[in-house]
RNA sequence: GCGGACGUGGCGGAAUUGGCAGACGCGAUAGACUUAGGAUCUAUUGGGCGAAAGUCCGUGGGGGUUCAAGUCCCCCCGUCCGCACCA
């Protein structure tokens, strides 16, 4: 049969057509497999599929198709299906203002995910637009807000003026907004809705110790630093006005080295410490943090002109305003303490504020006034402390905290970096937040039954940053459900992290009607057993969802505390020295190289270029050499396909092959089983086919059938098109993805003799052959009764041989 | 500034446990087939010297351990990532 020209977007389209009933990757509810969930999440925040997701794509395939074929059942969400995509959402999603891309993108989407069939992540902008995901993110919301897990408070925010939207604290890098890094946040005043994240916080933080292992410790590095957990000592200084400043300190052991205590700049008792000109100098300190001048901000304060008293040591000191005091942290003011922490010495020494040492090292001196070059932090005894003088740091933080809280001056006390997560967004998209707020009953949610919350579709976008939601009457005027009076809605939406907080146990149960799913049916997937995603997610989605996880276990609805118990964190995709993200305009979209390569190169490709969890330098030259491989495959197959098909016969290098054969099966099985360098896996396969190529002559038809099949199953996570296409040009019906996984003979895999490798001081020389398991002794006079051996030698004295059995002599002379 | 990762041909990368450096692919060069080739197939491809056999050098730089180092240890340089006044 004469070999075909390989034509991808045939292929491609035929099993496509064919496999959109076979629901192939949906789970087996009844099933008494193992199970094995694999979920993805986007690495990028864009709705396009472009490289990242496939990328990300790629690999949780390429593992779910080879656990399948390992006999697992495998639940490996496709598409948005948990949700459904109505057409009426087309409406919502064309009101989106202009920058936003969901329209356009679901359509590119439908296209690119008809022609890949694969997709099964959440989707931000699709999810933004689902009325059944509002549904049960509201549900969520309302058994939060029953249990005070949801609550609102007037709140200084971050406010991107790109977005015109307020963002939570971990949507802000570097000062700027997560989606425009050259647009820094504003902090703004307003009324906002906020999920209780810190009730979590100990749990949370504890918890990452389970994850050990299974997650990476990058990741869980990042989440403890996040939530930023210490224990000291809150202790109020008593003011000349009167009324006490309360401060956190992790070092009350220091407190008779408080030279001065030092507020944040926008600490609430300057209205009342400081005079028009003190405020107008407290505000300039806000704004030029707030503008965050790249580089070093210098410590710099002023003296109010009042004074506190240390209600330990009865003494008096000054009260400063300081710009490196953050209101967000602890109680928004500090005692300084120079003698033992870098900050206070730097601040101090500056403003001549006397330096007092307190604490000596536990085998030294106690250093001089006056004459410290640097802070001593280091914990020690304590001296010049009245009564506590002698304690160790460790035991005067003890027994200080509790004179504190014993005589009501203060309290041992925890405080956390994670502040809890603000979910209000002033946009048009997104889940409505279901509350209403009516004069007479406060704030009242909205019944249950009257779920979901809709988006108006009569909107305008004016991005003025008032939610466009509060200029449509028909939304925000209705009836209070409790009093029946007039009251107004809320117009928020929801952060869309909410949504990507549970999409996944959605997946599990998605055509439940009742519930966001039925608690049985999850618990027999969860927890995810491998979770795939990028690591810019560390502190965002991956708390969030750890955090809705526990909140979910606490209303009864998962057994599980934690959402996933292993991580894979996949490398970003570079382009032109930066991270590829739709704002950079970076963003190589897919449907190039799936136009011209088709599906099947698009993922090789991607796998090929780099290990999963390495960055990878996006360029496209590559995908050629990989769609070359793939014609190369194919018309082996085709044109091999009659001799295949009949078998039998006998080949001189069918020994060769066969053994090539096997040994790439182990090798690939390995590759899936411990790592997933998926690049050395392809790299192998490629070997394998130019060792077909090379002997393709001196084959026998029952090589070449056993070649083809073990070819296409191999091929199978990969690039499932061609693959199959290969299954059926060998005369084989059904799904590949039925099949079991190749095994390997491990006697056919075996080398016949043992490649030795002979070195001469370490020098590569020459090597010989020997059979497998020659005694050292053997190896060693086979080498050096070597020709090239015996001229390197000559002359010279041979002070030692190194013997690997199988693998290497060494022979060391002078 | 602190913490972590990494540094290998013209390029992406391989070398999994200290044991043949550069697998596989791109690019390049030459040839075959061809009216033609941006298709396909074959061969070569780290650098120096050499007609060749060969030989020396070579994994950011310097030092060390070892029979043997890309791999382990120390110092330096560079790149990337994370944290950055968290009291």
């Amino acid at each position: 049969m004469p070999e075909k020209p390989y034509d991808h977007k045939e292929i491609e389209l035929k099993w496509y057509e064919q496999w959109q009933d076979a629901t192939l990757y949906k789970a087996e509810e009844n099933s008494s497999l193992p199970k094995y969930y694999v979920l993805e999440m986007l690495p990028y925040p864009s709705g396009t599929l472009h490289i990242g997701h496939i990328r990300n794509y790629s690999i949780g395939d390429a593992l779910a198709r080879y656990k399948w074929m390992r006999g697992f059942n495998v639940l490996h969400p496709m598409g948005w299906d948990a949700f459904g995509l109505p057409a009426e959402n087309a409406a919502i999603a064309n009101k989106r203002p202009p920058r936003d891309w969901t329209l356009q993108n679901i359509a590119a989407m439908k296209q690119t995910h008809r022609r890949f069939a694969f997709s099964y992540d959440w989707d931000r902008e699709v999810s933004t637009c689902e009325p059944e995901y509002y549904r049960w993110n509201q549900w969520f919301f309302l058994r939060m807000l029953e249990r005070g897990l949801a609550y609102r408070k007037h709140a200084m925010v971050n406010w991107c003026p790109k977005c015109c939207t307020v963002l939570a604290n971990e949507q802000v890098v570097d000062g700027c907004c997560w989606r425009h890094d050259d647009t820094p946040v504003i902090q703004r005043a307003l009324e906002q809705w906020f999920l209780r994240i810190t009730q979590y916080a100990d749990e949370l933080l504890a918890a990452i110790a389970d994850l050990e292992g299974g997650w990476p410790e990058r990741v869980l590095t990042m989440q403890r630093n996040w939530i930023g957990r210490s224990e000291g000592t809150e202790v109020d200084f008593r003011l000349d006005t009167g009324e006490p400043v309360r401060v956190f300190t992790t070092r009350v052991d220091t407190i008779y080295g408080a030279t001065c205590v030092i507020l944040a700049p926008e600490h609430p008792l300057n209205a009342k410490l400081l005079d028009e000109a003190g405020r107008a100098e407290a505000k300039a300190m806000v704004d030029a943090r707030a503008n965050r001048d790249p580089g070093d901000i210098l410590k710099e304060g002023f003296f109010t002109g009042h004074y506190a008293v240390n209600p330990y040591s009865g003494e008096k000191v000054p009260v400063w305003i300081g710009n490196f005091v953050l209101l967000g942290y602890g109680t928004g003011a500090i005692m300084a303490v120079p003698a033992h922490d870098e900050r206070d010495f730097e601040f101090c020494t500056k403003y001549g504020i006397p330096i007092r040492p307190v604490i000596r090292p536990v085998d030294g001196e106690l250093a001089r006034e006056g004459e410290m070059k640097t802070a001593f932090t280091e914990y020690g005894i304590m001296e010049n402390s009245g009564e506590w003088s002698g304690l160790t740091s460790e035991e005067g933080r003890r027994r200080m905290s509790e004179k504190a809280e014993r005589e009501g001056f203060g309290k041992a006390a925890i405080t956390y970096r994670i502040k809890d997560w603000g979910i209000s967004r002033q946009r048009y998209w997104g889940t409505p937040i279901p509350v209403i707020h009516c004069e007479k009953c406060g704030v009242v949610p909205v019944p249950d039954e009257q779920l979901p919350v809709l988006l108006p579709l009569d909107v305008d976008i004016t991005g003025t940053g008032r939610s466009p939601l509060a200029d449509v009457p028909e939304f925000t005027n209705v009836k209070c459900p409790r009093c029946g009076g007039a009251a107004r809605r809320e117009t928020d939406t929801m952060d869309t992290f909410m949504d990507s907080s549970w999409y996944f146990y959605r997946y599990c149960d998605p055509k439940n009607d009742r519930m966001p799913f039925a608690p049985e049916k999850v618990a027999y997937w969860f927890p995810i057993d491998q979770y795939i995603g990028g690591v810019e997610h560390a502190i965002l989605h991956l708390i969030y969802s750890r955090f809705f996880t526990k909140v979910m276990r606490d209303i009864g609805l998962v057994k599980n505390s934690e959402p996933a118990t292993r991580l894979f964190t996949q490398g970003m995709v570079i382009a032109e020295g930066a991270k590829m993200s739709k704002s950079k305009g970076n963003v190589v979209a897919a449907d190039m190289l799936a136009d011209q390569y088709g599906a099947d190169t698009a993922r090789l490709f991607i796998l090929f270029a780099g290990p999963p969890e390495k960055e990878v330098d996006w360029r496209t030259e590559g995908a050629e050499g990989v769609y070359r491989f793939l014609g190369r495959v194919y018309r082996f197959t085709t044109r091999n396909a009659d001799r295949a098909r009949a078998g039998g016969g006998e080949g001189e290098s069918d020994r060769k092959v066969l053994r090539k054969l096997h040994q790439t099966v182990r090798k690939i099985t390995e590759d899936f089983e411990s790592r997933w360098h998926f690049n050395t896996s392809i790299a192998a396969i490629m070997e394998l086919v130019n060792i077909l190529y090379a002997e393709e002559a001196k084959l026998s038809g029952a090589t070449v059938c056993e070649s083809i099949e073990k070819l296409a199953l191999l091929l199978a996570p990969f690039a499932p098109y061609l693959a199959q296409e290969m299954w059926s040009e060998l005369g084989r019906t059904g799904p590949l993805f039925r099949q079991a996984w190749p095994s390997f003979d491990p006697e056919l895999a075996r080398e016949d003799e043992a490649e030795v490798v002979v070195q001469v001081n370490g020098k590569l020389r020459t090597r010989i052959f020997a059979a497998f398991g020659t005694a050292k002794e053997a190896l060693e006079s086979q080498a050096l009764a070597d020709d090239k051996v015996k001229s390197q030698v000559a002359g010279k004295q041979v002070v030692k041989v190194i013997v690997v059995p199988d693998k290497l002599v060494n022979i060391v002379v002078r």
